[in-house]
DNA sequence: GATAGTTTCATACAAATGTTTGAAATGCAA
DNA sequence: TTGCATTTCAAACATTTGTATGAAACTATC
């Protein structure tokens, strides 16, 4: 057999199955049983348990976030060299939540796979997310070009508070639906995505903070009183 | 020794281990050497690592959810019956952040520990905060008490991104510093309390969404300009 | 088709870890 | 004190799991 093809059939099989049942509940002798080879294949193809978590994880990283950069790429050239917020918003969760959210999940293993590693956290790919913040001060910087004169403590937890609502959604969908009774749809990605955006643009424009978060509550209302809306 | 001293010493131990370094880098033996006890103990005691793990986090669930009831009901009554949206946003999310953000934090063992199980989700763990949707329904309850006629997935949706902001600052706070170069003050707990409260209440009080979420986009601004802001 | 390099395989290794056991110690009431 | 229940203890158990080994099978080059 060619030596790439037990290669690739221990990636397919891990992804497979730690989609399904979670990097606790899967060893080594699981995967290579799934991918019908020898259990020192692993280690003789990547070195380690965690070197192959860690080529999975990456390789589905960097594939996410080369769809970020590519639609914030995009945002700038067609407005002239600079994004609008919306569009960097949209660019920054957009491909996150399609990967892992929609109808057809179900059928991707990578997405499956990708709400696995956002939720259990193992040690491998813990140490890949720290490298992350590199890519997120591209975010930041499309941002500040935006939004010249905002404060940069406003603008991070904007960029903070989109990724909390993206990644909060796609680990606790379930609880979601179980808490709404199904009424919140998570199949729509494109409203899912419109209204995690909308939000994020609204905490970023609120209230022009020139520098120290005064944070004068902007709520829009009071109490409300029987006459309601 | 009284037996429960021994307990007591096993159940501090245990915490002050998995806060400083995690679910899955301790082992009972690490627990019981110590808390100065013997091996057997945390069998004999509590049946199991699991259900050891589970009486930790349990209690300090029930600490938590106690804590959120108070604060809403305390604002409900001074609302003669019925709180605002922001006093029930800020007792849902409040208890929470304080106990795992703040200056103190490195002192509270029990802020530790609930960040980390908050990070790491181990089984026992999972399945106890399964039982949570019932605890979060008396804050949907509450909220659909303050915004009459509001549809239940707008509200729902708010109640997700409120904790989503919530939690996602507490598991990434070390990111979001990194991310910012230490200009988000994560001991001003404070001024992150409010800054949840206000954007969840934006969100939840965004376009008046009768039913259907046509969510049309209530950017306040198109593309910035040259003469910005 | 011989040789060298690569890949596969069965098997063994070694270490970690939760749990159990049965006896010893301790506490407590009669 | 005696006797009974509770608690502690050292040691052993039983698995699980990632990794290493060395021979065999295979592939490709000369």
């Amino acid at each position: 057999m060619a030596s790439d093809q037990t290669r690739s059939a221990i990636l397919a099989a891990a992804e497979r199955l730690y989609a399904d049942r979670g990097f606790g509940d899967v060893t080594l002798r699981d995967i290579v049983a799934e991918a019908n080879v020898n259990l020192a294949a692993v280690n003789y193809h990547f070195g380690s348990k965690d070197e192959l978590i860690a080529e999975l994880f990456v390789t589905r990283s960097i594939q996410t976030n080369r769809e970020r950069l590519n639609e914030l790429k995009a945002a700038e050239e067609s407005g002239g060299g600079r994004a609008s917020i919306e569009d960097i918003m949209r660019a920054l969760v957009g491909p996150t939540l399609r990967g892992c959210l929609g109808p057809d999940r179900e059928g991707s293993t990578a997405a499956r796979f990708m709400i696995r590693a956002s939720i259990e956290s193992v040690p491998p790919i813990r140490r890949i997310k720290n490298r992350e913040v590199d890519h997120l001060r591209k975010f930041a910087a499309a941002m500040r070009r935006a939004m010249p004169g905002r404060d940069d403590t406003e603008l991070y937890w904007g960029l903070h508070f989109a990724l909390a609502m993206a990644h909060h959604t796609i680990r606790e969908k379930e609880r979601l639906l179980r808490l709404s009774e199904g009424k919140c749809d998570l199949d729509d990605v494109r409203a899912i995505i419109d209204r995690v955006v909308t939000v994020s643009v609204m905490a970023l424009t609120m209230g022009d903070v020139p520098s120290k978060p005064a944070l004068r509550p902007v709520v829009v209302h009071g109490r409300l009183t029987r006459q309601d809306l």
